[in-house]
DNA sequence: CGTATTTCTTAACTTAAGTGAACGAGGTAT
DNA sequence: ATACCTCGTTCACTTAAGTTAAGAAATACG
């Protein structure tokens, strides 16, 4: 479990003994039930996340529905933005699967950085690279329909759609359940 | 026209004289007039925008339709994908007015990254900032209507809805330009 | 094991966005 | 001044998503 955090990092620097045992000895790693809330609308936090194993998720509740707007699964860093701006979160993170994490919050970071600048360095390059990839994502997002947008899922993260309930898959793909049931269908019916 | 730029770093970090001396000793302003391509779909870059005034916008042409994805005006800092994973744009900026931008590349970004520590820093919280902002609008995007995203923009971008095409505003908003001119009836409708 | 609950699908109807076409206002070029 | 073009709006029609409701299927739980 913990090599799949170093091929992590080692994606970005390259670690010695020394500043992996560091980071051991930080105590990141969680194991989380299914259906465990980890933040809840109008709580502070400090925590960023990274999925070694499962599936969490991100949803507002807005009129009392949940708008799903986010899955992270394996190799998925993930630092909600209340945590970046000091506010209160807008939004719940539940697991949506048995799942191991780890959850590092900023004291650790600033400890980590103090002791190895490498870690800085990595996370300039990490957050540069997530936002490029947002951006595209977005991208994707507004030029395309729900159908393409479908589609394209099918293609880029087929593991969602088996692993993930129907009705979280449609908010997260800007529609109501009852319309991606029928959009399945209408996809069905034009392959045939 | 300096002072945009300085007040723009001041909220990360506190430059000297000299640091700022090294910043326009690098000839980075330049002014471009409306309707200049600075970025063709297919093409790589390494250049960095900041728009100290005017707007530049982003859009892709699918289907020999342009689809707008982007708006950057004044005080926005812009680092297109394509830079980031070092790959032929698959966008087009253009600017919308006459504007006064910098432009940067990684080389100049090297050398003062270099020379001056701090900036390194500057990037690193201001990208993450740029991504939380920016997963914000995303949620925000994917959770309404898009009657809902033009009422969000007339409250957060007012500006906007004037200085931009009605068309180019439609496809931000993720819609045709007939259905925004049919929903801006339909407010004006229920205002009264 | 059986009951309760959640999840998914289907259907009928409503609402809003997409499409294609036409029109007028405003700007530009000749 | 005229012809041309872009842009925004409007309209009629089509298509797809929202809504409400019902029922089947899967899952959770006592």
């Amino acid at each position: 479990m913990k090599n799949i955090l170093f091929d992590f990092i080692a994606k970005y620097v390259s670690l010695t003994d020394d500043e992996k045992n560091a980071i051991l000895s930080l105590d990141l790693f969680r194991s989380v039930k299914k259906g465990t809330t980890l933040l809840e609308e109008g709580q502070k936090s400090e925590d960023s996340y990274f999925v070694l194993k499962g599936c969490i998720r991100i949803y507002y509740i807005i009129d009392g529905e949940e708008k799903t707007t986010a899955f992270y699964t394996e190799m998925d860093a993930f630092t909600p933005p209340c945590v970046i701006n000091k506010v209160p979160s807008e939004y719940f993170i539940s697991c949506v699967e048995d799942s191991i994490l780890t959850v590092s919050n900023s004291d650790m970071e600033v400890e980590i950085n103090s002791k190895f600048p490498k870690f800085d360095i990595m996370c300039r390059i990490l957050s540069q690279e997530l936002l490029a990839k947002q951006q595209i994502d977005f991208d994707e997002f507004k030029t395309s329909s729900p159908e393409q947008r479908y589609l394209n899922l099918l293609q880029k993260r087929p593991d969602l759609i088996q692993r993930v309930p129907q009705h979280q898959l449609a908010s997260y793909l800007g529609i109501k359940p009852q319309s991606l049931s029928r959009l399945r269908a209408r996809i069905l019916e034009k392959k045939s």
